[in-house]
DNA sequence: ATTGTTTACTTAACAGTGTTAAGTATTTTT
DNA sequence: AAAAATACTTAACACTGTTAAGTAAACAAT
């Protein structure tokens, strides 16, 4: 029975240019102004086909929003082989903000948007994905500190911390808030705000 | 002619309370999910009178979003009376929390949504209003390097790595991704998070 | 006092949205 | 050849922001 394997490849192919079609306008003109036709026409179905595929507009967005976070899974991996922990917090730290220089589209739709987490709450129920990244950042600190660094700071705040340092930077630079200072530091603004931080964490 | 100031008066009370159906239904429900009609039906007029008091709704938005800095900096001054540079900016970031804390969805409005940047960017062009706040910010850093704090640091690099730490924390809280970590820890985090951030600052 | 004009508001409509129920060919199974 | 399942479409519902045109009352000028 191949037709029935063709048929299944069919629906599969299908149902990867819809999100190809999503992702596009997705990240042309952002979710909102993003409608299901627009989705549709540009595949040349009707819209309603889309439906067969995705249960509805936030289910689209949550595949989206997996795929972000396996390319920056794919992006991370790449470092873990750094022996020094300390280091490798620092090039995690690279990492981020070229995932989020790259791909702030992705960014926008993992860490900033509020419209999936609603989707999210029902069916994921405790947005795994985040979570996953959150405990290897966390596990990479807990080895710095069995080396000596940052004696004395719970393993877990200090790592929320240093998230929300990243992701703060990251944040207001994608939603364009980074221009309150001067405009020629605006272009270095993460990766300088980094180098910084991490002099002072060298210290503790 | 007193009874062509009572017009003028009429129609600014018409005006605030447009604003005030506006504010309880976008903290009620999110601006996305507050429709003209909504806010229409709640003071009682036809959905077009808006429309003779506000642009369109992202100038309701705008509206709400000066608000809410002016409530920041209402709370702000108070501790302007700090005389030591340093504690004034511990206070600073413990005010910024507590902003955070308690009008979340101000917070929302002013920092982490994107509708408004987009018609304020035609408008206000250059979002005065989180300029001034990041300015005060950096001249109190600007003191506590004349104090001989953060010595060898880029001032404006600096203060905009506090506010991002900030922010970073505060976002990642408002917009349920603070649930990474340990629930027992969770009330408390925007603020233990200051604490430990502080505690590395001081060595600086 | 009767005009004309301004003011403050409403009705009706347009073009768009996400989403669903019902319908239609085409293919597969019996 | 009849029945059933598959894959898709058409038509519609109840919304959305926004605008053009209309209305009734208050004012001004003659």
């Amino acid at each position: 029975m191949g037709t029935k394997e063709r048929k299944q490849k069919e629906k599969e192919q299908l149902r990867q240019s819809i999100l190809d079609a999503a992702r596009t306008l997705f990240f042309e003109r952002g979710y909102d102004h993003t409608s299901i036709r627009a989705i549709a026409e540009r595949i040349e179905y009707s819209p309603t086909t889309i439906y067969l595929y995705f249960k509805d507009k936030d289910d689209l967005f949550k595949a989206l929003h997996d795929e972000g976070f396996g390319v920056m899974r794919s992006m991370f991996i790449k470092l873990m082989e750094e022996p020094d922990p300390f280091e490798r917090l620092v090039k995690m730290g690279r990492m981020y903000i070229e995932f989020a220089e790259k791909y702030p589209e992705y960014y926008d739709l993992m860490f900033l948007m509020r419209a999936p987490m609603k989707g999210m709450e029902e069916a994921h129920k405790e947005w795994n994905e985040g979570e996953n990244t959150f405990h290897l950042l966390q596990s990479v600190v807990a080895e710095c500190q069995q080396k000596g660094h940052f004696v004395g700071h719970d393993t877990e705040v200090l790592a929320f911390c240093i998230w929300s340092m990243m992701h703060g930077m990251v944040s207001l630079k994608i939603r364009e808030r980074s221009k309150v200072i001067t405009e020629a530091k605006q272009p270095f603004i993460p990766h300088l705000g980094l180098e910084d931080f991490v002099r002072i964490l060298r210290k503790g």
